[in-house]
DNA sequence: TTGTAAGCGTTATCAC
DNA sequence: GTGATAACGCTTACAA
């Protein structure tokens, strides 16, 4: 057994008092004399006292903890960049974190609600909520939850990001460089059922919005170039597999696209493999953008894509779950962030853009090909 | 305030029993006549009970909580890894995890080595200590502590990686294919001061071996291929700069090198971009080698990197937090994992090795080059 | 086999 | 201003 750590009954013998003065001294609230705070201080100090948050959280039934539910920190950066900021904000807070990676399993995720009931933390944060039956468990335990980027349920606050302003501005980008083949690589509304309460999954958004933006341009969509599947679906070694082989796929095509635009950059790192066995150089043979502007900065060359605002959605997801804490019976918000498009190397007009008849294009044609 | 939640007393009140005797089944301890048994369990599923850890952690001096401060796990995928490998074994002994980053700060480390105090967690873990005074506060509470990698006391176990081991496959893997200009990008000794318990640092047994590989090899270390300076040092957009830099300084020598060995997979990317930039082919005209193998399946090409043992790294710490919890009067012990060598596509023989002046070598030459 | 009661380290409500 | 004292929800001797 553990030696018995320093009470407050250590601190207030220390100082001659009784230990409600010493609470009072460490919560720095009630009347307590000039000469006695002094004199508890330097006891603390000499005890090497430190307050038992356990003992005060079931005494003042509040944990200054919460729990924050996530699909796989691993299987995205994206992820990484969500738990940092609430984490970030909750510690700002006085709060910490306890984390739970359900791996897309409900009964993981079931799991993980029961281990936050049972340790009484103050709030719950769902990236990305699986099952509505284990909301509903915390609900039932009264439990405010809070749901980053995909809602599951209509009876929590949440933060959303605003899909549809995302691939606009990023096909807007691609059309405005001349680009009119334009593939998209992303999720398949089927594989991704959405709640009852949205009237369109984040895929059918993203979708509709890519086909739409085409048409706004007078473009007529080519069903060819549209590849729908699972975001993550890691290879054995942890590679994208997906972007690898729509990518091929897409390059095959007797008409190739001149810009991929594709739906998180760990695709985009698959998009990248194929095109760098093919020999093809981004942006000079075709333009990419991603999504997310996780991996971007990291990718040869960097990449254009369109920015979650992922630290934003962190700080509002801890602040939507303190109100709630700190007003039970408010009613839950629901707040939509707006991504925004970054700029990098993975973008430029097509090959052949500039006056493709001209002789001195072909060997324009040429260099830009090259890879050497 | 929130409702109160069911507790033991309202759970004996619906069976008609006591607390002590609920408790007895909840925890499946001490005798419990089979008709009382199925009566509390029928009364746990009506009340919803589920048991207060805070409250059970007060009574027993156990919080079944451990603490893992990180350097920074948005830094480098390296932490993410082994952040989640503590995380899943802690889970499968029943434990939780708290997590804080103290981004390189000895302050802000203080700070979650006092939170974890207040929190009484079981152990702390690690990844990696900054300073020293600062185990020695927990050690002062009485706190096991595992240091993971880096061992900046002598005085706790601590689950480290054999280096030397994994620079000695990689030169070996690339001695072999035939290169003898190999460049070395990694830490500087000089910016990674070690602690005195060790005879030398990881940053000072890299470079040592490096140089030990090429003389046996009969190669003379050439000091311009030897470029040092800080592992993690992100551009504003989280971009690596000291790879890209380095790269391209080595790529302007009048002799260029025709493999590199970088330190960190995150090097490697600014590596990559250098050589894109520059419309070198990997490994066509220059052979990469990385180092954790994180981010190495994913750039293009995948690269051959030195696998960290990330997962066992964490798994091997929590088990010895573990015994130090159970036994805290058992001596500290250090276990050294190996590293070892995933080769991919980023390494070839040097361009031109197959016998140069053979015309058909130059046949078999693209062939070696070919990627496809 | 079950119940009683003390105590874990706080905070909060009273008196004094 | 300060000190008793009763919770908070649980575990665990010890009694019955």
């Amino acid at each position: 057994m553990r030696p018995r750590s320093v009470t407050l009954l250590d601190v207030a013998r220390a100082a001659g008092v009784s230990r409600a003065t010493v609470a009072r001294v460490i919560n720095g609230d009630g009347y307590v004399g000039e000469e006695t705070r002094s004199r508890v201080e330097a006891a603390v100090q000499a005890t090497g006292y430190r307050p038992n948050v356990v003992a005060r959280g079931l005494r003042t039934q509040r944990s200054y903890t919460i729990g924050h539910i996530v699909l796989e920190i691993g299987a995205n950066p994206f992820f990484t960049h969500v738990v940092r900021a609430v984490e970030g904000e909750a510690l700002a807070n006085g709060y910490k974190t306890f984390l739970f990676n359900h791996k897309g399993n409900t009964a993981d995720e079931r799991l993980a609600v029961e281990s936050f009931i049972e340790r009484r933390v103050d709030a719950v944060i769902f990236t990305y909520a699986q099952d509505a039956a284990n909301i509903a468990l915390l609900r039932a335990a009264a439990m405010p939850v809070v749901q980053i980027e995909r809602q599951r349920t209509g009876d929590t606050s949440a933060v959303l990001v605003d899909n549809p302003a995302g691939v606009r501005m990023a096909m807007r980008h691609l059309i405005g460089l001349g680009h009119r083949r334009i593939a998209f690589i992303g999720g398949d509304p089927a594989l991704y059922p959405h709640a009852r309460i949205q009237p369109r999954s984040i895929e059918e958004e993203r979708l509709d919005t890519y086909r739409d933006c085409l048409r706004e341009a007078g473009i007529d969509p080519d069903p060819d170039l549209v590849r729908l599947g699972r975001y993550i679906k890691l290879g054995a070694d942890g590679s994208d597999s997906e972007g690898y082989r729509h990518t091929r796929d897409l390059l095959a095509l007797a008409e190739r696209p001149t810009a991929l635009f594709v739906g998180t950059d760990m695709l985009a790192t698959g998009a990248l493999q194929a095109l760098y066995e093919a020999r093809l150089r981004v942006p000079d043979d075709i333009a990419l953008v991603g999504f997310d502007d996780t991996l971007a900065p990291h990718l040869a060359p960097k990449l254009t894509s369109v920015a979650q605002p992922m630290a934003e959605l962190g700080l509002t997801a801890f602040q939507l779950a303190l109100a709630a804490i700190e007003d039970p019976r408010s009613a839950p918000r629901v707040v939509t962030l707006a991504p925004h498009l970054v700029v990098r190397q993975s973008t430029a007009p097509p090959s052949g853009s500039t006056r493709p008849a001209d002789p001195p294009a072909r060997e324009g044609e040429i260099a830009s090909r090259q890879t050497v």
